[in-house]
DNA sequence: ACCTGAACACCGTTCAAGT
DNA sequence: ACCTGAACACCGTTCAAGT
């Protein structure tokens, strides 16, 4: 016996399904943490939970149901404090700052990156939704696809890049690996955001042809 | 003990110690492949050579030995044929068909990317080094170190971008997935190499204003 | 040099049963 | 609504022993 919550005969009807589902993910991630993921059995966990492993199943499907909500909840964290997209954004390092983020979340814990490399749960309830992320870079002049196609691509980099690091850890620098991991990282993030800022003088270079052609 | 090399008696002294393991490291890829990455166990690979589990022990310190070199593998698959480094290089197009590789090697076979995640043995004796990769890039006009961070950049956003789309199998396009896939992919891709061109711009003009300031 | 038998210490998951 | 006991069908790895 562990946390009843609310009573058998009635009231407080749970909450939507998921309050012991958040302790459940934090303990979680906490012991991922300690024993990595190789070490983060169901046993473990519910060792650590003060239940039975058997008892898990009762609020995730299976264990790949847990690790996703991980996931969602690690990208929570890199997503929460400084989404300032007050009046005087600078957009590139507003989207600079997001992908450091993620790549920064991905590091803080042991194997943080394998398990932000999983698919999240549908939408992960956050303060901050993928469709505000999206209205914010806009005001760089993208179009609404750029957007879109940008935040995944960063995403997927900064992910990509983290996963690599943690994968060499003590392996010590393998074959093609250079810079610091922060200096690497840094170089494909400009490089990608210089990209996209070609690509806006080129718009604007267009655009401009345009207006000028209707005078 | 592990891999003397040569035999006790004589002869047949086992060529560099690795000819059963390549043929260990491609039954294993087939197995991949067939049953996914949660389904390749040591009893059932072994059971696929002929062979009792244990047995893979004598060849491989342990399963991730293996895993680090099924990654290997696949990576000798995306570098593999064209390479061409002809005189006529368009530098830009090798680039992007280098990094387009990657994605598709780890997108051929199930769970391919979580395998190309995975650090790689020190030096894959593959026809095609790292280091060749780098000289052909550096014809572009980008210094030594750039290209190496380039290239690294890329590796990590092709694999990122393959393991995404593969842990969405079947789950559906989750909360901010857009494109098909292959053009999510080119556009930051594309826009990534943009950036490269800007940056060979901004050298070129900087060089030529010290041209033009020493006459 | 290469392989096996047998064991050790674990896994994820299911399900009847308890409260 | 939430948890347990007990079992099922697996794991990776080690090691003495075989040939």
């Amino acid at each position: 016996m562990k946390r009843s919550g609310a009573a058998e005969t009635s009231d407080r009807p749970r909450e939507k399904g998921s309050l012991d589902r958040a302790v459940i993910v934090a303990t979680a991630l906490k012991l991922l943490d300690e024993v990595g993921s190789d070490g983060l059995s169901t046993r473990r966990l519910a060792a650590e939970l003060g239940i039975k492993s058997a008892s898990l199943y009762w609020h995730f499907k299976d264990k790949n149901e847990l690790l996703n909500e991980m996931s969602g909840a690690m990208f929570e964290e890199a997503l929460l404090p400084p989404n300032v997209s007050g009046p005087g954004l600078v957009w590139d390092e507003w989207l600079a700052e997001g992908a450091r983020r993620i790549r920064r979340t991905a590091l803080s814990r042991r194997d943080g990156a394998q398990v932000m490399a999983r698919p999240r749960p549908k939408f992960p309830q956050g303060r901050i939704s993928f469709e505000d992320n999206v209205k914010t870079l806009m005001r760089s002049g993208l179009a609404d696809m750029e957007c879109r196609l940008t935040m995944q691509a960063l995403r997927r980099y900064a992910i990509g890049a983290a996963l690599q690091e943690q994968s060499n850890k003590g392996a010590a620098a393998a074959a093609g690996i250079v810079g610091t991991g922060e200096e690497g990282f840094e170089f494909g993030l400009q490089t990608f955001i210089d990209g996209l800022k070609s690509r806006l003088v080129e718009q604007a270079r267009l655009a401009g042809a345009v207006k000028r052609s209707r005078k």
